[in-house]
DNA sequence: CCCAATTATACTCATTGCGAGCATAATAGG
DNA sequence: CCTATTATGCTCGCAATGAGTATAATTGGG
């Protein structure tokens, strides 16, 4: 399988049969709404064959996507590559390597993209917002549908095994509810066969959620959890927001992203304490309110030192 | 360059050209040493080309490196892919896309592996190894060099740029050390021309390091860094430690990996208060001192919820 | 013009986590 | 018996964090 060395001949049979494709995971937040780009109704991430072209891949991605939006990416991150066999049916014969990218954009979704392109991407995952608590599908649905796949399990250690995890990373039996866990939760719904994509190789009924193509939704998941876990330590939230914005519309993006609320004080204490933005000078009148300063990112931190994020 | 869909025929001709490699970074502690597993005399990363028989990346990797170590791979993450054309020469028609993987193993380098071919991977990374102090050639040779790249630069402000990144990542002028930057640093130092493949190809004379084949030092680098990341917030340091232990040895693993000591009592505190261990009910006889109790992994809290690591 | 609703912003307080150190216990080897 | 070495228990103080109180500045509706 492995060998020492990179060059050998008896591989070059299988290699030929080898091919690549990029996959990308955009996201966008404009006025606090998380959106995510996709193709032919929303069932299907961007994507397409990687060709030789280009220096790298990360130039590769970048051109094309700012050539289709019109807009600029502004960050851009390898996610997973994935090659597993079953993957799809065609691949018996011949293996589609796909690697997948995370990118963020800071302009709102234009006329360059069909208005529906953009997705908000809790129609893929409903159990992942809580910004106004827990969704009642999880107590209604999920949770007792777990606890059943949990029970059909024949060993006493197995059930008990099942629950701990669902209870784990679903957050039930008094544990409490992690964002992270994006891809564990649809990992387990997979598992349990509770999500579309899993009904359709072992049958059963699925939770709600929209569904996608191929594993697109399990790269989607893929992509949300990798963007919660690290708003928390680099500051890349502000790749999405505009030039300048009020400290509100900073939160705003950020629960939108991580699905739960946070505590206003505590969060602006936060960012002004890592110094990781400055007055523009100017206020925003449309607040509903007291009006509010304007923000700019300091660019300078950047460079100063390695960051934490925003939480 | 992407298309919204997989399947379309101009693409066929250039598919052919792609071939995709595996490379692992297999790492283990044994006695508290930091070993990595290379081939050629300590020149390059194990790999091979990826063939269609395996079900999965994951699986065709384990069963490769059990069967060629005799010893059983406890924790495989995915590294990295790389696919920049200027990876290597041959690459000019030809594109190789390169799957890393990092693996820990517990068992000790064996009989089945020539001797040398663990590495103490300090070899590679002198400046990384902060156990005993920060390396003397920190401040004698890097820390110059490093200035000196820096007044190069053209103009005022990419100077106080270079100065600043350089300060950043290698804790000087009183930042402190952060051990997990150790990709960035290898980066930094490509970019200043101080390690033999940047000399390879601009010229100059490199700092002291082992150097390896194409960018496998870099990718070691990757592996490195994310490792000590990650033994922050997962318990994967269990993988490379025997089924009994004491918690010495476990912390002379940790500080292995991070290339850092730890506070003794506190590591303790932090160990038990996480219920990570429990008592076997044997001593260790040989600590040279008092004899210190031994413990082994509780594998439960794998499941019982998602824990933080050893620091 | 006043009042309710909404948002901004300044402080305070308690708890926790964590770095750092002191003190004591138990062994080996000379 | 003394010293070196390791194990192990405990305390102190600071910094980060979660959560709440209080006050300021708007808009929009009666």
């Amino acid at each position: 399988m492995l060998k020492t060395s990179g060059a050998d001949k008896e591989g070059a049979a299988e290699r030929r049969a080898i091919s690549a494709d990029l996959i990308a995971v955009l996201v966008a937040a404009p006025n606090g709404n998380p959106v995510v780009l996709t193709v032919k109704e929303g069932t299907t991430l961007p994507s397409g064959p990687f060709a030789l072209g280009h220096r790298s891949l990360q130039s590769g991605l970048r051109d094309w996507v700012e050539q289709q939006t019109g807009h600029p990416l502004g960050y851009i991150e390898q996610l997973y590559t994935f090659a597993d066999r079953d993957r799809s049916i065609e691949e018996a014969t011949r293996r589609v390597i796909s690697i997948s990218y995370l990118g963020l954009t800071r302009e709102e979704p234009s006329h360059r993209t069909p208005p529906d392109s953009w997705r908000n991407w809790y129609e893929f995952f409903p159990w992942e917002d809580h910004r106004t608590g827990a969704p009642a599908l999880i107590d209604d649905i999920i949770v007792p549908r777990l606890r059943q796949w949990a029970d059909a399990a024949e060993q006493q250690d197995k059930r008990q095994n099942r629950l701990r995890r669902a209870a784990s990373v679903f957050g039930f039996d008094d544990r409490h509810w992690n964002e992270e866990l994006v891809l564990q939760r649809y990992e387990l719904l997979f598992e349990a066969g509770l999500v579309e994509e899993a009904v359709r190789i072992k049958g059963g009924t699925a939770v709600p959620g929209r569904t996608m193509t191929g594993d697109h939704r399990r790269i989607l998941a893929t992509g949300i959890g990798r963007l919660r876990t690290k708003i928390k330590y680099r500051p890349v939230v502000f790749e999405l927001m505009p030039p300048a914005f009020t400290l509100l519309q900073l939160q705003r993006a950020v629960e939108a992203l991580a699905g739960v609320t946070v505590h206003k004080q505590n969060f602006r204490r936060l960012i002004e304490q890592q110094d990781l933005v400055e007055e523009t000078g100017e206020m925003s009148a449309d607040t509903g309110g007291r009006p509010a300063k304007l923000f700019r990112f300091r660019h300078a931190v950047l460079d100063e030192r390695l960051v934490a994020g925003t939480k």
